[in-house]
This record gives C-alpha cells, structure tokens and sequence, in this order.
RNA sequence: GCCGGAGUGGCGGAAUGGCAGACGCGGCGGACUCAAAAUCCGUUGCCCGCAAGGGCGUGUGGGUUCAAGUCCCACCUCCGGCACCA
C-alpha cells in the first residue's frame, strides 16, 4: 500500500526510519510487528464482542476507576490525555483480569467556552462544532485502545444530561442549611419567624429565598468586557482572566450563588480522611482558609454623648451578643484578640455599609473620592500594585470595648469588604498590613507581645509570632493561646465579643452571561407592565429539560445582559397558572456539567431518575479518579459539595464522592537547548543576555556539556539554557497523538507515556524515546514470531517444553514485580521488569510456551492489542484482555543463595556468597573466610561487627 | 513574601537507612552482511593505571549513624501554587 511508503518517508524526517513502514507492495508480506495492522484489529475484535461492557451492577468485588473527563477542545487529543488515561485503563484491565467487576467509563465535559468564541467567530453553532469535537475524541481514544464502556458515554450537552443538571440545581434551589445540624434540608422545613409568617405570603417567599443554597444576589462580580462574561473569584488570577488574560473590572449585577460557605466546614474536615496527596488537600485546605479567632463590637460613640458608652457597656453586659450588629457598633473580626490592648486604630473597607454614617463633614469630600477610586479599580490594580497602602482617615472614632479609650477609624482597600466584617482592629507592632499603613500614615505602634526568647521589642518594632502579652491589663505575662482562650470567654460574658471562625472561601458565582451553558430552571414573574415583579418559581421537573433557545447570534454584547435575552417570545415567555414569567436568561458555569458525571456513568440511560439508587449504592465512591493538578481546587471542591447537597438529601449513600485521588503530571515538550544572540551580533552567555538579545533553539548536537552547565560546542565560553517548556502552539512543540500513533502505534504512545518516568512526575517528551519501547514492542514480537517466515508464525524457538527453574524463576518474579507496581501505580518500574524478562528470554534457544503465555498475560494491560495478536499466534483462545491474571507461586522469589556485600569501616571491599537463610553468625564467619577482608583485617583490631542477615556485613575497626 | 514539590551519568529515570546509577535513550566495540539498515551480543558515572587495583562521586555546607541519595539543621537553584483573608 502506498500510505505504508509514505510513512516510511516520513518517519526518515523524523529521525527514526522504517520503523512502523509497510514493505513496498512488490515484497511479499513479511511478519513484522505492525501495529497499524494489529491494532484496528483488535479494537473491532473488543467492540464486536462488548469485551468491556460493564454489568447493572457489580459481582463480587468492585472497582470504579474514573479519568477526569476531557473538554474536547478543537484541536483534539493531546498527549497529556493519554498519560492519566493510560495509567486508568492500565489499572482497570488489571483489575478485570483478577475477576474484579470495573467500572471504566468515559465522556465529555463539553459545554464551555472556547465553543462558543469558534461559534461567534464562524456562525457555527456550537452544538455543530462540539459534536464534531466530540466524534474527533471518540475516535481518538478508541485508536489507543482503551477498555472504556462505551456504552455509558455521556456528554454533558446532551440534553438528557442537562436535564438533570437542571434537577439537581433545583434541589440546590430547594434546600436551605441547617447549621445546628449542619445538614442541608428541604425549604419546606425552613421555620420561619413569626414576625415574617406574619408579613404574608410574599414575605415567606422572600424569607425562603434568602435561605436557599442557590439564592440570587446583587453583589458586585468580575464582569470581563473581553470575554463578555462574569467570572467566578477562582477564574481571576491576579485580577485578569484566567482564561485569556483578560482584565477584569467589578460591577453590581444581580447573579445566582450557590451557598458553598454553608458546607465550609464539612469540605475542611470530611477531607481528612480522604486517600489524596497530601498536597492537594492542603491547597483545598487553604483555599477553604479556616481560621479561628474572635468578633468584637467597637462602640460608635453618639456625637457630644460622654456617658453613652457606659450605658451600652451595661446594657451589653446584662444581654448577649447580637448575632447581627446594629448600626451603633463596629463589629471586627480578628485572629489575633490577644493584640487588643495593641489596637492603634480601625480600618473599614470602601465598601462598608458604615463608612457613610462614620465619615465626618470635614472628611466627607477626601472620603467620596477615595471610596470611587476604589470601587473604579479592578482586581488587578488592587493587588498588582506593591501593596502599596493607601486610606483615608473618617474623622471618625469609635470606643475600645475593653480600655474604653477612642480609636480613629481609617477607611482602606486593604480591608476587604468580603472577608470576616469588611473591618479590622489594626494592631501594627504585631501585623505587617497594619504596620505598614501606620508607617506611611504616621500612626502610633503599641507593642503588647512580648517574643517567647526574652528579647523586648524596639518601640516601633514588628512582631508577629505568638509570645507573652504585656501592657494588657489583666491579662499581662499570659502566653498567646492562653490569652485568646480566656480574653474570648471574657469578651462573651461582657456581651462584646465571641469567639469566632472564618472561611476564606466565598460563596459560588454560578452564573454566566453566556450562550453555550445549562439554562436555569427558573421562571421570574412579570407584572401586567412585564416588569419582573422579584417573584420566582422553579420549572417543574416534569417539566424538564429546558432547552436551549436556537439563536443566531451568539455574541456577548457590551452589556452583562446575556445573549438567551434575545431569544424568540416562545422560549423566553412562558405562562402558568394564569401568571406571565420570563425564563432566567443566564446560563450555568462549565463546572456545572462535571460536577456529577461520575454518577451519571452509573445509570447514564435512566429516565426516570438521575441515578437508581440500588446502582448508586453498588458503585459508589470512586475507587480511582485521575486527572490534572489544575483541577486540585475547582473541580473537586465543587464536585464534594454537590456531591454532599445530594447525600443530604438523601439522593446518594455516601458523604464524599472520590476515594483515592491521583494528579499525573505534566508532560513537557521535547528538551530544548536556548541560545541567545546579541543584538550586537554574535552570541551572549545564558546567564548573561539581556532583554533585547534573541533567544535562538540551538540544536543538540552544536552542544555539549561542561562542568554544571552546557556551552556552545564551537564557542565554550558561551552557556546555553537546558530546559524542556510546556508544549504550546505557538513554541511548536506539541506533539500529537494521532502522529505518534502512526509513527510508533498506540500500544508504543502507551507504553511511552507510563516508562517515562512516576505518574505524578512532570517530564519532558523524547521522541527517541517512544522508539526506545516500542524498540521493546518489537522484542516481544520475536520473542513469540518468526520474523523470517513468509507469513506470521510462531518463532522456532516456541517450544512445549516444561520450562527450567530459572526460567519460572524469572517469571514469578516478572509477574509479582507488576503485580505490586500496577497496585502502587508505579508502570515505569513495572515496565523495566518486563523489559527484563524480554532480555532473559530472547537469547533462550528454546522458550517454553508456558513462561510465554503468562507473560502476554501481564503485558495486555498495558499493550493490550500487541499482547491479543501474540496471544492468538501463541494458540490461546481470544481474549487476553480478560484472561486470568496469573499468580505468583512464591517459592520461586526466595534464592538459595545471596551476594552479601562486605564492608570494612563502611567502605565496600568485597562480596561473599553465602546461603539465603545464613544468620549474622555465619555470615561474619564468611566474610572473615575472604582471604581479601582477612588481609585487609590485619594489624587491625575489630571493634564491632555489624552483619544484617542477606544484606551485608561491616568490620568497624581501629 | 508565603506554601508545596524536585535537584542522582550525556539524557529520561531506579534504589524497605545496607553493593548508587535497575530499565530505557544516546555513545563505543563486536557478530551477521559484498555493503548498509535491521537484528543479536558485549561495553558504557568520573579520574589515575597496561593491568591488578585505587581514588572521587546523588545541588552546597554541617550533623546523626557501624552505614546516608534516603534521617536532622542551614543554605542554593529550578518548577508549581497562593498572594493584603486581619
């Protein structure tokens, strides 16, 4: 065939001739190992017998091993998607070897938005688009072989899948959060207060509306003009978008919200007990941002009223703290209450609702102007710029709780208005912040801790470590915890304060001004004008999916107003019980859809529920979830609310959806060296070259290494950069799948990606080597092949023999290697295992079939199709990928005889053989019997003998 | 700045506190071949030595230990994340 040629051709420009080339049509067929012949074989063979259809539910022992499902972007696969899907399916074919029931299914998280910007900019809708992303996917992941269960593919666009996306919203919608019992419950158990059910009906509405965990709020967002959209705090990195990095500006807009907050504590300590990196559950841990401390209510003195603050100060004593601060009060939130006789002076935020009653006539003007620049500036200007402080004083003063003295209230933006109160106590002898401020506005430094190793503190001085309190009234030479612990009861019997906790987290923005999203089930009421009345009522759910309006126009327009706003009259307007409503017209975020898909695999074709509870019981949690590191915050974190919403409701059995949790890392580009040309002319030292000289790709062979750093092969004194970059279009060095099949085959991508290095691990690409295992690929091949007959036949050397010790030696050994690797998620040791193996066999004269066949046993997961070729040309009934997983006969990992390493002061200085079950006795003995350790033993005298029975023994001597 | 992770041959990487460098790439040598490719075999950390052998070696400096890539302390570099959360 003349595609056999061309790829020949091509691969002589990739470096790596012939090696997956077709012989020319006029030679007769030769049996070489050809993966593009086998491979599409095999995958029609798994598919035409549902070789990995997975049952209702599980028999006996079960395992659900989930890859994160991909975006099926436009540019198809890359190769960091078979990376985690390899090490999955590797995973997964082990386990169904061992009779262990596997759920393995794949999808597609497909809403989102670089669909609809290809719609904007081409006309294309895009459902037309994503189903042609979709199929490009499909079609690539079943070119490498994965034992997925097709038959539960689920996209989250299908409007099936969306309507119970919109389900579960509405189960959000109707729960409300009991923190006594820290659960979410139905709205209809929400008590309600007397004073509202007094109010009417309209009132009970509102009251339940407040409460619901999807609630609609009017807080400013992050509006992106760019992409048209608001964003979520977690899509603003460092005020731009993190898609496109777009600046970001901050607008009221009335949004819906998911109130996460509620769950903050359940998400920080139901994560303990979860089987993740550790690093992964502390960036969720501090994202969460737990801290502990306590409020404390600073008094706003009346205008000219001296003794005001004596009859608060009772009053509050004789009642308790107010659970919401009134308008005469200044409530903080600090960690550091053991600082209060520190306090200089407050800080509010621009935003806070107080500012206008504290800000006196004579500040009014410095006030306003302040408070617009703040609200003008973006995200960005507010944390990009050095930090550098900036306030304005009220005029204002308000009474220290405990010391009754006036402090100044200072308005600052680096008081956040959405953390804790939107207003601090500032302590700036113990808080960087507040001694920063205080330095530029020349405002005093009160030291009230004294650091733990005795050293007393320069008048002026910043410290921020816990240590012993002084100038503290009666609570002076108390230690740091012990202070906040009784300062905190103090302050509740006084009705001032309370202990308290914060979460950094925040509630979720959950909705876009977006086309290519799930469309909230929500109706609002209009008036006869058709003017929203405020009213809103959830679609019913038989009532469900509800669609997408077709619409032409997809473009986000200038204005946060969402495009499904320009939908025809029959989508927007709806009637019911004689009422008109608009349909909601923002759309959910991309998180939407692959908050609950692992549950959708399950039952992924139930009408009638989103998931039967027999089979959610059966399956549930995930037993292995894969994927990136990116998804360490978002996906997951929003993934285990739901997830919890759902368990409160009694929807799913368990309180957390992902058992053991695994990041693969990385996969780089192909090392580059870098050199960096003058604009002079000539070339300038890595470590030297300035902004306006020209990095240059130097290639490897002008190179060389020279001591720590490489250099330039014909010019030494010039250093070159080492280093391998994220693959990207526009550097070039993407590698695609799809190339490096045709190249290598799918078996040698796979192979590849799992012997390059940990899962976990970050790592460059090699070209050569991908090359390297299939170079593997093609041992195995002979091993069981004759490569020199006219058609494909066993090798010669295949024998029926019965196989030697050695030989199952090496084949236990083999075996229990993988075995332990695939259980510890370590395919690159386990591959040099079987590597070895392949070395031990090769040069035997004779190979017995029964070393053989165990052997393409344990390599079909991961070559699985090369391993079904060999292990029908070996006369095995087909399949391999669900034969049994042979076990390892132990007698055969245990040696008669050990190498044991001699010492002499620790240093090696010869080797003993000695019996595997000699004891420390015996081999001291043994060592002494080398006539090298005796001589090197001579004249000295032997202090101690250390001798670890089969590891080694050492002469301590002097 | 803070929090993670990592530094081992020319390269990717291996190593329950017990023989550093498994396995692969690359290099070198050999066999096969008219020749080349492919294949097979051998060799390959660095330095000294014809050799036997010796010395040095896991980012740097200290420490613990009979014994440290592995444990402890301090530091350097790279990568990733967070970044005024009181």
């Amino acid at each position: 065939m003349r595609t056999g040629l061309e790829n020949g051709v091509a691969l002589l420009e990739t470096g790596r001739p012939g090696l997956n080339s077709s012989p020319p049509t006029t030679d007769p067929p030769m049996p070489r190992y050809q993966p593009a012949r086998i491979e599409p074989k095999w995958q029609a063979w798994w598919e035409a017998h549902d070789s990995f259809a997975t049952p209702r539910l599980p028999a006996g022992r079960k395992a659900y091993v989930l890859d994160m499902f991909p975006y099926p972007s436009g540019d198809g696969l890359h190769v960091g998607h078979p990376e985690g899907y390899t090490a999955t399916d590797i995973v997964a074919r082990f386990e169904r070897m061992r009779g262990t029931t596997v759920m393995h299914p794949m999808g597609f998280d497909a809403f989102g938005l670089p669909a609809e910007e290809h719609a904007i900019r081409t006309g294309t809708p895009p459902r037309e688009s994503t189903t042609r992303n979709i199929d490009t996917f499909r079609r690539q992941l079943k070119m490498l072989g994965f034992s997925y269960d097709w038959s539960r593919e689920v996209a989250t666009t299908d409007l099936d899948y969306v309507r119970w996306t919109q389900w579960i919203f509405l189960v959000l919608f109707d729960t409300w959060f009991d923190a006594v019992e820290q659960k979410g419950r139905p709205i209809a158990e929400l008590p309600i207060p007397p004073e509202v059910a007094a109010a009417g009906e309209a009132a009970i509405a509102t009251f339940r509306d407040e409460h619901r965990l999807a609630y609609q709020s009017e807080a400013p967002v992050n509006w992106c003009p760019a992409l048209g959209t608001v964003l979520a705090n977690e899509e603003v990195i460092g005020g731009v978008s993190e898609r496109g990095g777009h600046p970001v500006v901050r607008l009221p807009l009335r949004q819906w919200m998911l109130r996460i907050t509620a769950y903050a504590e359940r998400l920080e300590k139901e994560l303990e007990h979860l089987d993740w990196p550790a690093s992964i559950k502390k960036l969720q841990c501090d994202w969460i941002g737990r801290s502990t401390g306590a409020e404390v209510d600073f008094f706003i003195p009346p205008a000219g009223d001296a003794t005001a603050f004596e009859a608060w100060r009772k009053a509050r004593a004789a009642g308790l703290f107010p659970a919401k601060p009134g308008s005469d009060v200044l409530r903080i939130y600090t960690t550091r209450p053991d600082t209060l006789y520190g306090v200089t002076y407050m800080v509010i935020a621009p935003e806070h609702p107080l500012l206008d009653a504290l800000t006196r006539p004579e500040q009014r003007t410095a006030i306003e102007a302040y408070r617009e620049a703040a609200a003008r500036k973006s995200d960005l200007d507010r944390t990009d710029l050095a930090h550098e402080k900036t306030g304005v004083f009220t005029g204002s003063h308000v009474i220290h709780p405990l010391t009754g003295q006036p402090v100044p209230v200072w308005v600052a933006d680096y008081v956040l208005a959405t953390y804790g109160t939107g207003a601090i106590m500032a302590v700036p002898a113990h808080d960087d912040r507040d001694h920063e401020f205080a330095r530029k506005f020349g405002l005093d430094v009160v030291a009230v801790v004294a650091p733990p190793d005795g050293t007393s503190l320069q008048s002026g001085e910043l410290f921020t470590g816990d240590g012993t309190a002084v100038a503290s009234g009666p609570y002076t030479g108390l230690d740091t915890r012990t202070f906040i612990e009784r300062v905190g009861r103090d302050l509740e019997q006084a009705g001032v304060g309370r202990p308290a906790v914060n979460y950094k987290l925040r509630d979720w923005l959950f909705s876009r001004q977006r086309f290519w999203g799930e469309p909230f089930p929500i109706l609002h009421e209009l008036d006869a004008a058709g003017n929203p009345t405020g009213a809103i009522r959830a679609v019913a759910e038989s009532e469900l999916p509800v669609p997408l309006p077709d619409l032409t126009d997809f473009k986000p327009g200038a204005t946060p107003d969402p495009p499904l706003s320009r939908a025809a009259a029959d989508w927007l307007f709806v009637e019911q019980d004689g009422r008109r409503y608009r349909r909601e017209t923002n759309t959910m975020p991309q998180w939407a859809g692959s908050c609950w898909y692992y549950l959708r695999f399950l039952d992924p074709k139930n009408t009638d529920r989103f998931l039967d509870p027999d089979v959610e019981k059966a399956w549930m949690p995930v037993d292995l979830y894969v994927g990136g590191a990116e998804h360490a915050v978002l996906h997951l974190l929003y993934s285990r609310f739901w997830h919890k919403v759902l368990y409160d409701r009694g929807h799913v059995s368990q309180p957390e959806p992902f058992g053991k949790l695994v990041n693969q890392g990385m996969i780089l580009g192909e090392v580059e060296f870098t050199g960096y040309r003058s604009t002079k002319g000539g070339w300038v030292s890595a470590t030297e070259h300035g902004p306006d000289d020209t990095p240059m790709k130097v290639a490897a062979e002008h190179v060389e290494k020279q001591g720590e750093h490489f250099v330039l092969r014909d010019a030494p004194q010039i250093r070159v950069e080492s280093r391998a970059h994220k693959m990207s279009k526009s550097r070039g060095n993407v590698v695609n799948p799809d190339q490096v099949v045709r190249d290598f085959g799918a078996d040698s991508l796979r192979l590849y990606e799992m012997f390059m290095g940990p899962l976990e691990a970050t790592k460059p690409w090699s070209t050569t080597g991908v090359g390297g295992v299939r170079g593997f690929l093609d041992r195995c091949w002979r091993l069981v092949v004759d490569e020199r007959a006219d058609g494909i036949s066993r090798a010669t050397q295949v024998c029926d023999d019965a196989p030697t010790d050695a030989q199952l030696r090496e084949l236990h050994r083999t075996i229990h290697k993988v075995t332990k690797d695939i259980e510890s998620l370590s395919f690159n040791t386990a591959i040099a295992k079987m590597m070895e193996f392949v070395n031990f066999a090769t040069p035997l004269e004779r190979r017995p079939r029964a070393i053989l066949a165990p052997f393409v046993t344990i390599l079909a997961p991961f070559a699985p199709h090369l391993a079904e070729e060999l292990w029908e040309i070996l006369g095995q009934p087909a399949p391999v990928s669900l034969a049994a997983w042979p076990t390892v006969e132990e007698h055969w990992l245990k040696d008669d005889t050990v190498e044991v390493p001699v010492q002499v002061q620790g240093k090696l200085r010869g080797r003993v053989v000695v019996p595997a079950d000699a004891d420390a006795a015996a081999l001291q003995a043994a060592a002494l019997a080398d006539p090298k350790i005796a001589e090197l033993l001579v004249g000295k005298t032997v202090v101690k003998v250390v001798a670890v029975p089969g590891r080694m023994v050492n002469f301590v001597v002097r």
